[in-house]
DNA sequence: GTATCATATGAATAGATAATCAAGTGTTCA
DNA sequence: TGAACACTTGATTATCTATTCATATGATAC
């Protein structure tokens, strides 16, 4: 152990050999961030609700806003998110801005979230 | 539109035909919500970690916390919330407690998004 | 121009949450 | 029995976040 670390555990049952091969198995702590700030953006039931709509059709914040029976600012400002995130792109005709997924895996991360919610 | 509803769009470009059929193909409203919060699980990167290192190797709470450089309190407050949404289960052997993934999608899930990172 | 409309945006607020700290279980072992 | 240990738990706090409200932008139509 390097003693220039602050080891924040001092248990004595520490199974070295285990936490070394995890260790080294385990990807990037950049990675495993972005992963967490992707997730986080899907775990907001609006936005899950968003990206489902938009994967059966293009819509506009408008239309959105009345199938959520939300408020257009509140959508517009998760659309927001969501762009930034690179799930959804949009395009403007005249004073309506319409949106559509970018991503096509999306549709199946949440159906592989379904599977365990069902096996629970 | 039903008149006992509230609607909290006010706009007059809706596209009501379009509207209409993907408020058909939307899964219950339950469903997105749960799905949300196990999501809301996975939005966080020291339980990416915990699931991602679980997924290697079953592990005390000691093993994760020195794993990671966290306290086992922290630790422990977050195997609490895996186990609440049974993802993790864990056995006792006297003082020790050992925990393990119980569902084996979860990698899955995990790589699907890392997909999604990758093709940015 | 200006009125109207669809959308965006900034500030504010209420609610959620992750880590910390301190105290509590329950087990082992001397 | 009681000290030591692995872990849990409750309260607290700092931080984050989703919505709301008010206002701004930018396009259309008159």
């Amino acid at each position: 152990m390097p003693n220039n670390l602050i080891e924040k555990c001092d248990c004595d049952v520490i199974h070295q050999d285990v936490v070394n091969q995890v260790k080294d198995k385990m990807p990037q702590e950049d990675l495993l961030y972005d992963l967490a700030e992707l997730f986080k953006v899907f775990g907001d039931s609006t936005r899950i609700k968003i990206l489902w709509a938009l994967d059966e059709a293009e819509m506009c914040v408008c239309d959105i806003a009345f199938l959520l029976n939300m408020t257009q600012s509140a959508i517009s400002h998760q659309l927001r998110v969501l762009k930034q995130t690179k799930l959804v792109k949009n395009r403007k005709d005249g004073k309506v801005v319409y949106y559509s997924l970018i991503d096509d895996h999306i549709k199946h991360i949440f159906n592989q979230g379904l599977v365990h919610i069902n096996e629970k």
